[in-house]
DNA sequence: CGAATACTTGATGAGACTCAAGCGCCGTGG
DNA sequence: CCACGGCGCTTGAGTCTCATCAAGTATTCG
């Protein structure tokens, strides 16, 4: 079921809420041959080491990527939305597992045929290269966030993340449950909850229910930045 | 002063001990011109924020890239040994800032000469790619020492990193101090002078001076592990 | 309605940071 | 040659943040 697999602008994770050195414009309009594929809330679309025959495209829905600790403990490593193209390797195969966080559509795009047209297509090849240099940078602010940030300034940086990348609405409709947060963000639920609590109490956000966050004071949240 | 700049097997960052997936094989063998520069310890090559004209291979000497935060510290993001590429961006400036860590002697080559080059060359276009995807596992190595390893994790990580950089022999030596350490693992000089204390009283390790590690026991240090 | 699941809240403790002092090395100057 | 000062590193004591353990509440779903 091949079909239109088009390579958006968006770059593939949230890891940071930073200004994405990335333009719509940049975006060549190519296209290229996929499968649809679908998965339910919490099933895996593979494991790590799974041989990379495939980088995706997500259509709807939210995937997680992420890998398992020795001691059990899961860190993951991005939530992808609509739009976002993950799964892509240096090496055979994946270093990280990737899983439905809801119900999702993907599409499915094979790498071979991907490595056969990064031989003649410059724009092409020029779109990989930012591509991967722009989620290098990604990485970069979320290990800064990983490795420097105070819980609150976690959750901070998560919320106006989500809120940047849904409508951008003060609204936020999180689409994952507490530990998916705490694992994205190096927490434990505890303090997830705590925090958010504790920035409900602080008139930054109000909380009319769980998966939905209302952001009142995105100064201060941003304040928190480290 | 145009000279010779083959780019290298190796690749460019010093995030992860973990087995790379790359072969020297890989490697096309092209080569660029590019201009020889020297810096002393502790100079600066560029600042966060420069404009990213050139890119660099350093010939001897230590490299670092760092960033500083908004209360003052600062994240070293990896150091650059001879042979590693760094300073390549997505966008038209540099996000990190690159200093010397010991005198150091580096090639630049102008980036826009690379650009004209990609629409072109096909292996220079896979190289660069697979480069890219390889840094970027390397910063999610980094980004999972950082957030997730305890105090000892990371600096055991450290000592095996550079072993396997070095000559991979068991005694070390350390290009930088204290600080830089302290500031790439996301901890105090006091918590890694500890750490390092403690790990020579527990016999994994030796310190004959500040700046000279020996490891004594590679698999104790390994079984930290995060 | 009841059970399971998800989330919140509280009490306690471990690990790393902060502040502060002390050590050792090296270069400078008397 | 030795005294001095500066710098990098080590060590110690107290504090703070977040993880852990343990209930307790809310929500969903059979």
């Amino acid at each position: 079921m091949p079909v239109s697999l088009a390579i958006s602008a968006k770059p593939s994770a949230m890891h940071g809420a930073a200004p994405l050195p990335w333009r719509a414009s940049d975006t060549p309009a190519f296209e290229m041959a996929g499968t649809v594929m679908r998965f339910s809330a919490d099933r895996p679309l593979y494991a790590e080491g799974d041989e990379a025959r495939c980088f995706y495209k997500v259509v709807s829905g939210v995937v997680r990527t992420c890998q398992f600790l020795s001691d059990g403990r899961r860190q993951i490593d991005a939530f992808h939305l609509a739009g976002d193209v993950f799964g892509f390797e240096a090496g055979s195969t994946h270093r990280l597992a990737a899983e439905a966080v809801t119900d999702c559509t993907v599409i499915a795009c094979r790498r071979r045929a991907l490595d056969t047209m990064l031989g003649g297509d410059g724009r092409l090849n020029q779109w990989f290269i930012t591509h991967a240099l722009s989620c290098m940078a990604q990485v970069r602010e979320h290990a800064l966030l990983l490795g420097r940030g105070s819980a609150a300034q976690k959750v901070a940086a998560f919320l106006l993340e989500m809120a940047e990348r849904g409508d951008s609405a003060n609204s936020v409709e999180l689409p994952m449950g507490r530990q998916d947060i705490a694992d994205y963000l190096g927490l434990t639920i505890e303090t997830v909850s705590r925090t958010l609590s504790h920035m409900e109490k602080d008139g930054m956000i109000r909380l009319p229910s769980p998966r939905k966050v209302v952001l009142k004071d995105r100064a201060a949240l941003r304040n928190l930045n480290v």
